[in-house]
DNA sequence: TACTATTTTCAGTAATTACTGAAAGTTGAG
DNA sequence: CTCAACTTTCAGTAATTACTGAAAATAGTA
């Protein structure tokens, strides 16, 4: 056993780690599971729980409630080796496809209730002036969401080479669109 | 003085601005600076703070510090009345230009300080195996990040039109891709 | 079947984040 | 300048969230 934890990362890969625990819990995501999953997606080989929690200095029981959370984002691949029951853990090859589950993920988890709760409000009946304003507005934070939304699907739907062409496009977006709209003649 | 704060909610808006502080906390902003938020957007007319303490049931301090935090991210308007000193909040009329907004800020604040971190590490000399593959991940990572904050700043250039122009094209995303892409004939 | 390696759960605790009231700061009017 | 109206700050406290170790559960092996 080795006392400290530069067998799983090296300085490197330390920084990088570090920021990604502070980026998820900006975005809602707690430290330690944005930590374990940068060293999975920066760690060629599979690693199972035990080295994780050496390299991130956590306990046993901690990693294995972060392989969970990670495990219902659907982020995680597993292998195992003969003669070793321990389970392996890594993050897909594809970068892309990563970003496509988090955007499916947190679009199912929090922006469908969301747009299920505008969509009850809009169903009722105004009592007074101010529910009439506001039913203006959450028509408004409705649609922007589920346009938002339709947009986020058809991201998904784009193949990684797809994807990539589409970005190469760059600055030049606003003129596709409004060619596009000449184009279909559409409103 | 009214022991209930429906003088500024009505239920319908109760519900909507409850869901988004549930929805920020998701986020990764703090419930009570997104329930304050909900309120002014929904509300039409704008609220001084003690007016959204005693719709939130919040501290006169705690509105303070919410306030402070919207106004840091470029989301207020103030206003005033002749013959009164307090300041009187609202939301942007522009519910795009509030996502614009938001957009732009995230980026500021958290995607391009963990670029930078990604830059930095594919500037080093790899060290090992490790830091060769590392470093592999990383540049994936990076040149990902950075294509979606250039698709981010085309979007928070488009008009309020032509950004819904765009998104009314739905399931035609992946169409105007490949037309474009034979269109230009390039890459 | 019993045995062991491994993972998961969970109650208690630690750490972090949010909120409050009191005090200090700011600003405009007279 | 002084006063009053209003806002902000901040130290202390409350609430929430994260983490741990121990115990329970699970699953492979013989």
């Amino acid at each position: 056993m080795s006392t400290d934890s530069s067998e799983f990362m090296t300085p490197m890969m330390r920084q990088v780690v570090a920021n990604f625990g502070e980026m998820g819990s900006r975005w809602g995501i707690n430290r330690t599971v944005g930590q374990i999953y940068a060293l999975l997606v920066l760690s060629e080989a599979p690693l199972n729980a035990d080295q994780i929690g050496e390299a991130l200095c956590i306990s046993r029981s901690n990693v294995s409630m972060g392989l969970k959370e990670l495990g219902s984002w659907q982020l995680l691949t597993t292998v195992h080796y003969p003669g070793d029951r321990k389970d392996y853990f890594n993050a897909p090859e594809d970068i892309w496809q990563i970003a496509r589950t988090l955007v499916a993920e947190r679009r199912k988890r929090e922006i469908d209730p969301t747009l299920s709760v505008l969509r009850d409000a809009l169903m009722q009946t105004p009592q007074d002036s101010r529910d009439a304003y506001a039913q203006k507005r959450i028509h408004q934070m409705h649609d922007l969401m589920e346009q938002l939304t339709q947009v986020s699907e058809e991201f998904n739907q784009l193949s990684t080479e797809q994807l990539t062409r589409l970005l190469k496009l760059g600055a030049g977006l606003g003129k596709v669109l409004d060619f596009k709209g000449k184009l279909t003649g559409k409103s």
